[in-house]
RNA sequence: GGGGGCGUAGUUCAGUUGGUUAGAACGCCGGCCUGUCACGCCGGAGGUCGCGGGUUCGAGUCCCGUCGCUCCCGCCA
């Protein structure tokens, strides 16, 4: 005997006729006196439930009892509604069950906030998430999630992949971002790290001869959490062996399009289309540039050479973008500002009104030739960027993004997924050391093997990134399979033999082993499925996330722990200082 | 570490140039109601206006501090 026949939602005037069991939550009641509906709900959907006294006195008693999101079951017979009765709004709006046996299998007390409301502050429905769970939002979330997460998994079994649990419990990796430690008993004084990645197991199973490997990994990052960002997420994660750039982005690929199919959307076209680092660098002012819309940066460093506005004559690098609006002088201040968030000093523009009348501060000091290089028509702004190149694609970059938004450019529906590649290896750092761009174990790109290593900036690494609507979706790289050229990368990087054999030993013997070429990916999944979702954050993916302070206000992690238990770990915690003192 | 926004019944919100008893809707409790489906009607309870201090004859409203939530920058190999 089970608790109930069939779910709530699959229900039709087809079955008509029958005597079911059903059971749910009491979404709504409606009580006439005499009659009394229940609106009976669960994951499926919403049935109404008549309970007639005149039928059935004892479920009359019981009805009168039912308050919201009570669990009910329920049997009687399917009858079919009278026309004026029937709902057209339910999708078993045609039926109805005629109650003729009603049991309350749990009562609820009064909720802390209503399931139909919307805007319910999101710290409380994440201290009750049990019940924010019933909503049609957190059920739908959840349940996408699953159908992509599942649709992905199919696909990489399909394409030969294994799925390989590696440890969550690893080393430390002080160079990366902050780790969540793990102090250990048996072992005091020491900890292990949560896994930030599977990056270097994964690549062990490369030279373990695992082929294809792939995770759905739980990455861990004690760094501020934000809209995109939870200490805790999970990626879908994937390495090849003997495997070239292409392989992998054709697995990627492939991945993405099986669950925009599996959710029955339209899948973005194969291949996706590529740009090179320095390409979007130029016409976005981003390695995640967003192709929805035009208002691409463009070149007017020859152009302004000899111009006679100095700030344009002496700038190594002048740069413009056109925007399609005619700007007032209020809006150009407030453009301004946004400019010199991004580093520019100031903010030069050229108006050019409907009839094609140019006003500009600037106007004066270009010469014919310099204005017809703008081009820009009648009803539109240029807005211009001076000084070094990072810069100037910084600002303009920045002021793209902020227009396009602004002027709803980015409205499209377009679903547009592309690659950035040919990343530089190295970057400089605030030290004037170089770091790596991507991590250090990417591989530099067929002849950029021979790099400087005092100044390496000039080489290029395997390296790719997924960007979906200016959205990093995650990357990859073709892996280092030469132990001499990680070596390289850790010198470049200033670290020594010692500190490179101490922190990453174990991958250097493991590339002194035989190690087969290989290169693989790693996509945030959660951001993937919030997009789905059309979620602008992902704990509205996430059944039970950490709020932005770092805490789950449902259980009330993190907390104190016994000193006496602090000290069988061989560890103590520091006092915690008074706020706003010394 | 820095910057912006928010904080008023259980919930979502309103609250005028500072003004005397802080409102609405939904929810909750009680009553009535036999075809509703956001059921309806009548009645009721429910507020340290986040917290602390200040200005003022008078503060939900102005000022200072603080706490909480949130978005962004830094950070996220």
């Amino acid at each position: 005997m089970s608790w109930r026949d069939l779910h709530c939602g699959e229900l039709g005037s087809g079955d008509v006729g029958r005597r079911v069991i059903v059971a749910g939550w009491a979404d709504r009641r409606r009580d006439h006196g005499g009659l009394v509906f229940v609106d009976l709900r669960d994951h499926t959907g919403k049935l109404q439930l008549v309970i007639n006294p005149d039928r059935a006195a004892e479920p009359a008693e019981v009805a009168r009892e039912i308050r919201n999101e009570f669990v009910l079951q329920a049997e009687g017979e399917v009858v079919a509604r009278a026309p004026e009765a029937v709902n057209a709004n339910l999708p078993t709006g045609e039926i109805e069950i005629q109650v003729e046996r009603l049991t309350i299998l749990s009562r609820s007390t009064p909720l802390p906030f209503q399931l139909d409301e919307d805007n319910v502050d999101e710290t409380l429905r994440l201290r009750y998430r049990w019940l924010d769970l019933r909503t049609d939002r957190m059920q739908s979330n959840l349940r996408l999630s699953h159908t992509a997460i599942s649709a992905i998994r199919r696909t990489m079994d399909g394409l030969g992949f294994i799925d390989v649990w590696t440890p969550s419990m690893t080393r430390g990796t002080p160079e990366g971002a902050r780790d969540f430690l793990t102090p250990v008993r048996l072992q005091p004084g020491k900890f292990f790290a949560l896994a930030q990645s599977p990056q270097l197991f994964k690549q062990l199973c490369m030279v373990g001869g695992i082929d294809r490997y792939y995770q759905i990994a739980t990455c861990w990052r004690d760094e501020d959490l934000r809209a995109d960002r939870q200490f805790e997420f999970r990626q879908l994660d994937l390495e090849l062996a003997f495997a070239e750039r292409e392989e992998v982005l054709e697995v990627m690929e492939a991945a993405v399009v099986s669950a925009f199919e599996a959710l029955g959307r339209s899948a973005p076209s194969r291949p996706f289309s590529r740009l090179t680092y320095a390409e979007s660098m130029a016409r976005f002012g981003n390695d995640k540039p967003d192709l929805r819309f035009g208002m691409e940066i463009q070149d007017a460093t020859p152009a302004t050479r000899d111009s006679e506005f100095g700030v344009f004559a002496n700038a190594p690098c002048v740069r413009f973008i056109v925007a399609p609006k005619v700007f007032s002088r209020a809006e150009l201040s407030r453009l301004e500002d946004v400019a010199k968030e991004w580093g520019a000093k100031g903010l030069a523009y050229i108006v050019v009104d409907e009839s094609g009348e140019v006003r500009s501060p600037i106007a004066k000091f270009l010469s014919d030739a310099e204005l017809a290089a703008f081009e820009a028509p009648p009803g539109s702004t240029v807005l211009f960027g001076a000084g070094e190149e990072a810069t100037v694609a910084r600002v303009l970059g920045g002021l793209r993004l902020q227009l396009g938004r602004e002027l709803g450019l980015m409205e499209t529906g377009a679903q547009l997924f592309h690659w950035v590649t040919d990343f530089p290896l190295f970057e400089q750092t605030d030290d004037g050391g170089w770091t790596f761009t991507h991590h250090p174990f990417t591989a530099p790109s067929p002849g950029h093997e021979d790099w400087d290593e005092s100044d390496p900036a000039a080489a290029h690494g395997e390296h790719y990134d997924l960007i979906w609507n200016g959205w990093e979706l995650g990357s990859g790289s073709i892996r280092i399979h030469d132990v001499g050229v990680q070596q390289k990368v850790f010198r470049t990087m200033g670290l020594s033999r010692d500190d490179a054999n101490d922190k990453f030993g174990f991958l250097l013997e493991a590339l002194a082993m035989g190690p087969p070429p290989h290169g693989g990916f790693a996509m945030g999944i959660d951001r993937f499925v919030a997009r789905m979702a059309g979620e602008a954050d992902i704990r509205q993916v996430i059944a039970f996330p950490k709020i932005a302070s770092g805490s789950d206000p449902l259980t009330g992690a993190p907390t104190p722990y016994p000193a006496a238990a602090l000290r069988e770990l061989g560890i103590a915690a520091l006092p915690q200082e008074d706020s706003g003192k010394d």
